[in-house]
DNA sequence: CGCTATCATCGGCTCATGACGATGAATAGT
DNA sequence: ACTATTCATCGTCATGAGCCGATGATAGCG
């Protein structure tokens, strides 16, 4: 016992691991503005870009990570790349969630510890 | 355009923060542990401290987490905090969940670049 | 054959996040 | 009243994770 005691553990709960790293998949908010998107359609990375207002390696990184994770697919066509979800069970896990968090309202936000807050400077860019 | 150039953002995609948060919510392998448990059947901090190997300041930052996120609830009795799942729906989405983690095999686990990658091993223990 | 467009990867930067221990408040039992 | 137990909160530390720009590879086009 008292063998973790020391620092970071750098090893908190493997077991979980499939189903916590599911969920860190989906976590990111980019992520899951990617996962919408792809659940409307395919859609290239520029698409992504340009829809996402982000940078081309940061729309590519999560991608890969998506992808590596075998939530979406992508098909190589021509010199593009289109990517599409490559699990219809995502759209339920999709629905499950929205349907809890119409139950909860949108009580679901930020918490006081973990979670968001105290961000420091909370600058809503286009309030 | 290029607007949002130059560093951190800071603020990444609002309209899905609720979505995001209730993922992330999930997303850590000790909460994700916390609301099984919980959903298992209601239980003290004490309790999940002994059963996680956790601290206890640790345990309790991430029932509050999980409580300002209105996932579970808590009730004073004695000198004991009794917390339990507040939203049954919560099971509906831990089944999807577990129901895409098995439509994917255990896919799901790590990404080279985001998500918990250089880990190394992979047990999943108990179910 | 050179040019452009699209994508993947590398390296670096910064902040959020999870972990811990220590302290303080509340309660119950002796 | 004193003490023991349980829990919440504070401060600190280290790492994970997301973002960006720059570079390199690949594939279509003129």
């Amino acid at each position: 016992m008292t063998m973790n005691s020391g620092g970071a553990t750098t090893e908190p709960r493997t077991e979980l691991g499939a189903a916590a790293a599911l969920f860190r998949g989906l976590a990111d908010p980019t992520r899951l503005a990617i996962t919408r998107r792809l659940a409307a359609g395919r859609a290239r990375v520029v698409d992504l870009c340009n829809e996402l207002g982000l940078a081309q390696s940061t729309v590519s990184s999560h991608l890969a990570c998506l992808r590596e994770c075998g939530l979406i697919d992508s098909r190589p066509e021509g010199r593009a790349s289109w990517y599409f979800l490559a699990r219809p069970e995502l759209l339920d896990l999709l629905a499950a969630a929205e349907g809890l968090l119409a139950a909860t309202g949108d009580a679901v936000a930020l918490c006081p510890n973990y979670g968001t807050a105290a961000a420091g400077d909370m600058n809503e860019g286009d309030a």
